[in-house]
DNA sequence: AAAGTTTATCGTAATATTGCAATATTAAAT
DNA sequence: ATTTAATATTGCAATATTACGATAAACTTT
């Protein structure tokens, strides 16, 4: 096999498992963290900021705006790409609702 | 090539990496949801939870013990199962210094 | 229009993940 | 000691991911 079977879980439990999928590499990681940081960049500059050739660091972009985490316009010869901030957010409550489901009992083995 | 170059980011985005991809799968969330609403359990128990097989499931929770997040004791003929809490608010920890980290500026694209 | 710049896509190789049947292991029960 | 029950491991097939060179596409500048 190797397909997963998201038809068998809930909408909720697919929506977590994708968006931690697409920050699930330090290289996606990174360019979360630049785009926190400088709040508005040239692709470019990405690809100069990471250690990955420049196609590669496009496939990272790609993953990282289908999952929404990231939104890109065209800059004239480039292209911006930034944090989607709304989304963001709301990556941030729904993960914030997975952890805090826990009711801090005691570990129990 | 296929293998992630993990030697060139920070130790910090290497953890976030993981840590989102341990969780990245449905079943593995829905493992840790039915671990949290639970509060231990019998490892039986999430095989019949789960739409997977017995292997399957082992598997995954082999990922999720190997990255920290659940913990499993011998509990006579069976193994008992429940979420490392120390690790598990570690966890949130981490990403919610990773989410805050914005600076809530406004999009710029 | 031609040349340069920037980003995306294609093709492909290497590796990783997902899933399960079959089997092994371990402990309990008979 | 055998049988039963619960979980782990092995082996393997199907698919996905990661990475990059080569190339295409789109826009700018000359």
């Amino acid at each position: 096999m190797g397909a997963t079977k998201t038809d068998h879980f809930s909408e909720r439990q697919n929506k977590l498992a994708t968006l931690t999928k697409a920050m699930a590499h330090p290289a996606r990681i990174a360019i979360i963290d630049y785009l926190l940081k400088v709040d508005a960049c040239i692709c470019g500059d990405i690809v100069n900021e990471l250690p990955l050739s420049q196609p590669t660091v496009s496939q990272h972009l790609k993953e990282l705006k289908n999952a929404g985490i990231i939104r890109g316009s065209i800059e004239g010869n480039s292209i911006c790409y930034c944090i989607d901030k709304e989304n963001w957010s709301a990556f941030q409550s729904m993960l914030n609702n997975f952890f805090n489901n826990s009711e801090k009992k005691n570990n129990c083995c």
